[in-house]
DNA sequence: TAGTTATTTAGGCAAATGTCTAATTATTAA
DNA sequence: TTAATAATTAGACATTTGCCTAAATAACTA
């Protein structure tokens, strides 16, 4: 949980979450929509992955990421016992 | 979003959430479930206050603390996202 | 009013985080 | 085998974070 909160708290990490939602991609091709160094990205990526939030796939020279959805249910299964009701 | 996840990001944040889901507590009394001194928590408190994820509410000489659940939804929302399926 | 209790604010310090450039590893192509 | 491309690892640096003690604020009580 507290990798998982950690990977999640930036927003450059969550603005990758968001790109790879729509489709899984390359780490140059991740870099390439945002202003920071590629191996800023690679470190972010990194965290990510020990999250488990994302996997990378290597096909041949590139790296394929795309996102774990069953990790984000841990998070959501976390956040719901908040919303029982009060004895 | 951000502070959101900047104040869900911390294990002792995380257990006063725990502990106010139980029932209302004062500062103190939030203070004494932690090895850490009470300005430490004032502190987490302050950080969970900004992301509306507390409520702290003063009762004479004490300041009682209680969940704001509705914000809880907001997280749970974005997290519900990615289990969308992908085109 | 003066003293006591509950809590927060201020200031300082060590550790963690995010960024960069330079160097390294992995793979493909000539 | 050498050069080129994709990505990561390493090391440095500034900023942020979490903790502490000391001081300040707020409210009750004698």
């Amino acid at each position: 949980m507290n990798d998982l909160f950690k990977a999640l708290n930036d927003p450059t990490r969550r603005q990758i979450l968001e790109l790879l939602k729509e489709k899984d991609l390359m780490a140059g091709e991740i870099a390439a929509h945002f202003d920071i160094s590629k191996p800023s990205i690679s470190h972010h990526l990194d965290l990510l992955k020990r999250a488990d939030l994302v996997i990378g796939i290597r096909q041949g020279q590139f790296i394929s990421y795309s996102l774990n959805m069953s990790v984000f249910e841990e998070v959501i299964q976390w956040l719901m016992q908040f919303k029982e009701i009060k004895p």
